[in-house]
DNA sequence: GTCTATAGCCAGATAGAC
DNA sequence: GTCTATCTGGCTATAGAC
């Protein structure tokens, strides 16, 4: 019960650095400032998590196991593909409104680091697109939608709504908004990407 | 006519600068990988470009002005969306699977740095939506294709296209391909991309 | 313009007191 | 476990010979 309000050092190290290693990436992140953000001394990230490519390595797992099971909610559920994408679009919107930096920070480390993912497919949980695939050619046969290469319709449905968080500043500039009229725009999306997909590969 | 073939020193700087900073980043690439890339002395980066910083700008200018005009492809022609979104899909694969990192060296340093793309704004030739709007409502005031908001559809073009390099070791990943079946499955989206938005947004 | 050598700084890591 | 002080290496930048 002891724990219960008061964070550990070790935790509170944890926080510090996802704040600071996600808005600045590991070349940018200062072990000095994850201190400070963390309000304890640098010498005690050494002393729990040795060095600094230790540490952000347990951010980055830690990260990835936040978005792994966002995923998963398309991947593995027995509903039709149409209330999949529904489901996804407005949860993973809603999702990442809250960890506005969780795209931005796995996207730059694996492109930076490409054998990062193989440790990640190691674990159990790792996202796996056997039953989405299945599920898609069966509706195809059925005819409830067009037909489709199921990797192309996952990876467009990612993208669709992964780019407005990656791509935030572009947009922002082309569009002309500001930081709440973006907001709003991505708002709109938790409905408007399921229906421009589903537009795209209902039957009619 | 001297200068025909040997390309001037300066011109060997900012390509290699290219090549390290697009891989690296501003903050993980190094003066020396520069300069060894280059095959010249370290010394010479500073005689010409002054600073790591000044350095990196004009390698960032040089790659977003690369960008821009595959954008105004799309923004600026007379044609119709239909033919547009065809085109955009075609040529921005096309050129991008010769520019693999631009897409993800031009977000990051955007969300690294907000302030740059200020300055980008104050160039003439940035993407403006204007005439792109116009048409879209046009053509559904006209009944050619249904009622979608410009800005949203513009963006879910952009995504389509810009995801599968952003995300390439992710996407990669998920979907158990290896370098050459990966470039095949993105060969592929040069039409299917196009198909899915205009499946998505054709009046039928 | 091009090089070598080095200044000067900064960040990660550790030693050692408490 | 937590702190202060310090070591060490690496990196940007420059001085100065040629």
């Amino acid at each position: 019960m002891k724990q219960e309000k008061e964070a550990t050092t070790e935790q509170q190290i944890l926080d510090a650095a996802k704040d600071v290693f996600q808005s600045k990436g590991m070349e940018g992140a200062r072990m000095q400032e994850i201190a400070d953000v963390a309000g304890i001394n640098k010498a005690m990230l050494h002393y729990y998590y040795r060095s600094k490519q230790l540490l952000f390595e347990a951010v980055f797992k830690n990260a990835f196991s936040l978005l792994a099971p966002q995923l998963n909610i398309i991947l593995n559920d027995d509903s039709s593909i149409e209330d999949k994408i529904r489901s996804f679009t407005f949860n993973y919107t809603t999702f990442m409104m809250k960890h506005p930096y969780l795209p931005n920070f796995i996207i730059q480390e694996l492109n930076r680091n490409e054998d990062f993912v193989l440790k990640l497919k190691e674990n159990t949980g790792f996202p796996n697109l056997e039953k989405f695939k299945a599920k898609v050619d069966a509706e195809i046969n059925q005819g409830l939608i067009n037909p489709i290469d199921a990797e192309q319709l996952f990876v467009n449905i990612i993208a669709l709504n992964i780019f407005p968080f990656l791509g935030k500043p572009l947009v922002k500039a082309f569009t002309d908004k500001d930081e709440k009229t973006y907001k709003e725009f991505v708002e709109r999306r938790k409905t408007e990407v399921a229906d421009f997909i589903i537009n795209s590969i209902k039957r009619t």
